[in-house]
DNA sequence: GGTAGTTGTTTCGCACACGAAAGTTTCAGC
DNA sequence: GCTGAAACTTTCGTGTGCGAAACAACTACC
């Protein structure tokens, strides 16, 4: 398994560059908690709220998706927004495995509230930028994430036998 | 409170942006989390062996700034390492209000055994990018963690009374 | 030298977050 | 029509992750 080596000159880039990516995540995080605790909810609880009113009624699997959660996670989510009166959970007809979720009219009403969504801040943010620094930053992270996703792959394909 | 406003012909650039961080950001969690379980660690217990191995004793308040949690967090993380035996709490002498926050020998040989950082993979990945690249990628984060950064500062002070 | 405020840590209560296992329902293939 | 595999959701156990409050030790200031 030839490893390739980091050339040492580069490593405080590297370092600056994953310390930027994990500020911005992070930083995503803490203003959706701080918007969301405003009108009572909590981050995952408002993002689903606005999943919901974006995109109507999602199945559990659908909107763990949409979240990027696990199913067993998002269970524990509807759970208490069912309990505050925000989802409501409904079998489906067709298929009776599935579980439809649906804002009710207290959720509609909350969604409708809370005007900004988080991401806003980074639109925002990356309006500042000029467009040529947007195009390039665009192009440079989905080469960076196709290059991870790619070790990603062959790491598991690796291991799997 | 003027609100610049996102030019509609950018909202799929800028999702997109905000996809491949969340994406490469998620990613590294997953990679940590999984060589840790390899030699039976969680994620932020390997993330604080790798700490201390790095650099040495850290107090509990200085220990939580590096791994960015708040210390009643690492409070919790260093109880169950304690219990298994990979960490040890002292008082400093100096000032005992202070928990200083070493690493057992059993601690020391895990750190040892796990010889790849998972931040490793994104090195290898970023070496991939032209220098060029690299280059303008860090340029553009820095300048887009600032510009949020500056953009939360004011938000703050500007709802402080 | 006493006290008021600061700093450092822990405790508590709650909400994710995940994987494994269990429980339903559906579907494919015979 | 039966059966085993697959799809969908929940349950369970454990580990973060955070803010508020409690607690202990230190420092400033008078």
């Amino acid at each position: 398994m030839p490893k390739s080596v980091v050339p040492p000159e580069m490593k405080p880039e590297v370092d600056a560059i994953v310390e930027a990516i994990v500020y911005l995540y992070t930083e995503s995080r803490r203003l959706t908690k701080e918007v969301a605790s405003r009108h009572g909810l909590t981050g995952p609880q408002l993002t689903v709220v606005k999943m919901l009113e974006t995109l109507g009624e999602l199945s559990l699997s659908r909107l763990s998706e949409k979240i990027r959660a696990q199913n067993s996670t998002v269970t524990g989510i509807v759970d208490r927004m069912e309990r505050e009166g925000l989802v409501a959970r409904a079998r489906s007809t067709v298929d009776r495995r599935v579980v439809q979720i649906t804002l009710t009219r207290r959720g509609h009403e909350l969604a409708r509230e809370v005007k900004v969504e988080p991401i806003q801040i980074f639109r925002e943010a990356l309006v500042g930028l000029s467009r040529d620094d947007a195009k390039d930053l665009l192009r440079i992270l989905t080469k960076l994430a196709n290059r991870v996703r790619q070790m990603v792959d062959d790491t598991q394909t690796r291991e799997e036998p």
